[in-house]
DNA sequence: CCTGCCGCCTGCGCGC
DNA sequence: TGCGCGCAGGCGGCAG
């Protein structure tokens, strides 16, 4: 599940790969792919020919592609979206037998989208399992897309605003995880973070964010950062191949995990088993001893 | 304005 | 053996 570090080590892949290449063609083959886009498939592909990208930008979770027009393809992965350069020739195993014989081609089962380029180098693919991610093009948003103006800035970002994001949460009547989550308040954080750095500050993802003192959400907010950064330093966190670099590499953060996915083992800290909850319709990881929940 | 829930998706593992 | 179900969970939209 790509979070801030995971999102921003694929960035990373993307502007070493793809930045300073001008787009020859773009094929969509799913158009969920591209169902944020107005137009459809059809004017996305048309829309982007022949333009060079010159960088690649992120925020939180949520990446573009600036072009030299000075517009942007805004794209995000969902729970499972991958971009892969050059995978058809680097990883012949993923490749399927092609539906139709007459076709010739050979296409991953999950390739959504697919970039050529005017250079003759290594394409680019878009795969998406369950299809939650995907791309819409946004004219004159090389430097913030319109459509995430709303998402606030992440704790990597120059401009972030610490002590103002802990005001920001503290003013909210919620949970301290809901506001953790909440990408108008701090933008990057996903479940697996969430639980990790309430694990670190010793907080129960239940408390009250408008009984909290600034020095409690602080540390939290502070938490969430230290873990990301440590995160992106491994490559990101790795469950299985839905989470890979755009070589098609995993992450290996998983190992330094202390509360997510570790039910029934015992806290690194104290020996207590760690429990798990559901909570939003998703599960929570804590140690029951650490992270005492609000009366 | 604010909070919180639903629906969108596919594949896998489990129990019957 | 096969099938149905729960689970994985980010986000926009919308109800209250």
């Amino acid at each position: 599940v790509p979070e801030l570090p995971e999102v921003e080590v694929v960035r990373r892949g993307l502007e070493t790969h793809a930045a300073g290449r001008r787009i020859d063609r773009v094929q969509v083959f799913h158009e969920r792919a591209v169902r944020r886009h107005e137009g459809g498939p059809a004017d996305f592909e048309a829309a982007l020919r022949g333009l060079r990208i010159d960088h690649l930008r992120r925020r939180g979770k949520y990446l573009w592609f600036a072009l030299d027009s000075g517009d942007a393809i805004l794209a995000h992965l969902g729970m499972s979206g991958q971009f892969r350069i050059g995978a058809a020739r680097t990883h012949p195993e993923i490749l399927v037998p092609p539906a139709d014989p007459q076709d010739g081609e050979q296409r991953h089962p999950h390739l959504r989208i697919r970039f050529t380029f005017d250079d003759a180098g290594p394409l680019l693919d878009f795969l998406d399992q369950r299809t939650f991610g995907g791309m819409q093009f946004v004219p004159g948003g090389a430097e913030l897309p319109e459509p995430i103006a709303h998402i606030a800035l992440d704790p990597l970002d120059p401009a972030f605003d610490r002590d103002a994001t802990v005001a920001r949460i503290r003013a909210k009547h919620t949970e301290i995880k809901r506001a953790l989550l909440d990408q108008t308040v701090v933008s990057g954080v996903g479940n697996i973070y969430a639980d990790e750095s309430l694990w670190r500050a010793k907080v129960h993802y239940q408390r009250p964010t408008d009984r909290m003192t600034r020095p409690v959400a602080g540390s939290v907010l502070d938490a969430a950062t230290q873990v990301m950064i440590e995160a992106l330093d491994a490559g990101g966190t790795s469950f299985d191949e839905l989470y890979v670099n755009v070589n098609g590499e995993s992450g290996y953060f998983d190992r330094s995990l202390h509360a997510y996915g570790q039910e029934g083992r015992p806290c690194e800290r104290c020996g207590t088993l760690i429990r798990r909850e559901a909570f939003m319709n998703r599960s929570s990881f804590f140690c029951p001893h650490c992270q005492r929940a609000p009366r």
